[in-house]
DNA sequence: CCACTGGGTCAACGCCCGTAGAATGAACGG
DNA sequence: CCGTTCATTCTACGGGCGTTGACCCAGTGG
C-alpha cells in the first residue's frame, strides 16, 4: 500500500474510534492510549498526527451542520421536528462526543453552542414574537434533552420509543413554542 | 469550641464546598485538594471524615425528594411546573452536581435516574394514555434539559428569562402532554 | 493534673495521564 | 541502488491525582 494511502487509513480508524470512545466516556475520561489501542496503533502515532488531545477531540466532534430551511414558524417548527427525527434514527457519533463533554468541558460547551446558533437564529427569525429567543432557546433545550436521555443516559422508555412516536408527541408542543398567541388562529 | 462542634462545622464547610465546586466542575474534575482548599482544611481530613471521594459525592449530591402530590393529569402537570419554577427560583446546588456529573459518571447517572424516578411514576400514573410512560419521560427530559441549559451551559436566553416567564410558556406543553387526545375537551 | 481521645496536618507512595524525542524500518525519488 | 522521507513504535519525563499513615496538639474525662 503507498504511504499516502497508509497514512489516510490510519488516521481515518484513530477519528473513528476516537468518536466513539469520547461519545461513550466524554472528553475527560477518555484518554489517547485508549483511543490508540481501539484504533490498533501506538498512543505516539495520534499525538504526531493530531498535535494533541484537544486538536484530537476538535477534529473527531466536528459536527456537519443541519440548516433549517427558513420559512413560516410552522415550516421551521416541523422542519425542526424532521432533523430531530433523522437524529433520532441514525445515531450520530460525532455530535454525541459533543454532547456528552460539553458539561464538564469548555471546548466542548463552546462547539455545542456554535453548533446550535445558526438554527437558533433561524428559529427566532420565523417566530413573531417578542420572546421569539426565549422560545427558540426552549425548542432547542426540548431537542437536546431529548437525544441526551435517549442515546447517553439511556432512559429506558426514551430509548426504546420509536422516533416517529416521540416526533408525534412532540409535534403539538413545538407549533405551540413556535406560534405565539396573538398569531394563533381562533 | 467543644470538639464535636468543631467537627460538624468542618463537615458542613467541607460539604458546602463540596457541593459547590461539584456543581461547577463536575465528579472528574473536582480535586479532594480543591474541595479541602475552598473549605480550609487539608485534604486528609475529607478522606479522614468521607472515606473517599465517591463517598463524599455521594454526601454531597443527597438530593431532597421533591413530590408531586397525586391528582389528575392536569393537577399533577401544574404540579411539575411548580416545582419547576422553584428550581428556576433558587438554584439547587445538591442538584447539579448530579446534573453536571451524570453525563460522564456512572454513580451521577444512577442518583440522577433515582431522583427523578419518584416523579416519573406519578407522572405516569397520573396520565391516562398507553403512551403514559413515554409522554412522562418526556416531561422529565424537557425539565432538566431547561434546567442544564439555564444553570449549566448558562445560555444568555435561558439564563436571563424569568422562572414566570418560562413556566408559562411551557404550561401549554405541559398540558399537551399529560392529556391524551382522546381525553381532550373537544 | 494526667492519660487519652480525636481533630487536624504533613509528607509520601503509586498510578495514570499528556506529551516529547529518539530510534527503526519500509516506501520513495532520483 | 542509495540517500531521504516518513509512518510507526518505544521509552521516558513531569505532573496531578486519590489515598495512606505517621505525627502533632488541644480538648476531655477522671
Amino acid at each position: 500500500m503507498t504511504r499516502a494511502a497508509q497514512r489516510r487509513q490510519s488516521e481515518e480508524r484513530i477519528l473513528t474510534a476516537a468518536r466513539r470512545i469520547f461519545a461513550e466516556l466524554g472528553y475527560d475520561r477518555t484518554t489517547i492510549r485508549a483511543v490508540a489501542a481501539a484504533a490498533g496503533v501506538d498512543g505516539g502515532l495520534v499525538m504526531h498526527y493530531f498535535g494533541s488531545k484537544d486538536l484530537l477531540f476538535a477534529r473527531a466532534s466536528e459536527i456537519p451542520a443541519d440548516e433549517l430551511p427558513g420559512g413560516t414558524a410552522d415550516e421551521v417548527a416541523e422542519a425542526l421536528l424532521t432533523s430531530l427525527g433523522r437524529r433520532l434514527t441514525d445515531e450520530p457519533t460525532a455530535s454525541l462526543a459533543v454532547l456528552r463533554s460539553m458539561l464538564t468541558n469548555a471546548d466542548a460547551a463552546d462547539r455545542y453552542r456554535a453548533a446550535g446558533e445558526p438554527q437558533l437564529n433561524q428559529l427566532t427569525e420565523a417566530i413573531p414574537s417578542s420572546d421569539a429567543d426565549l422560545r427558540a432557546s426552549l425548542l432547542s433545550a426540548i431537542v437536546h434533552g431529548v437525544i441526551a436521555e435517549r442515546y447517553l443516559l439511556r432512559l429506558t422508555h426514551l430509548a426504546d420509543a420509536s422516533p416517529e412516536q416521540i416526533v408525534d408527541l412532540l409535534r403539538p408542543l413545538f407549533q405551540s413554542l413556535a406560534t405565539p398567541p396573538e398569531q394563533q388562529p381562533r
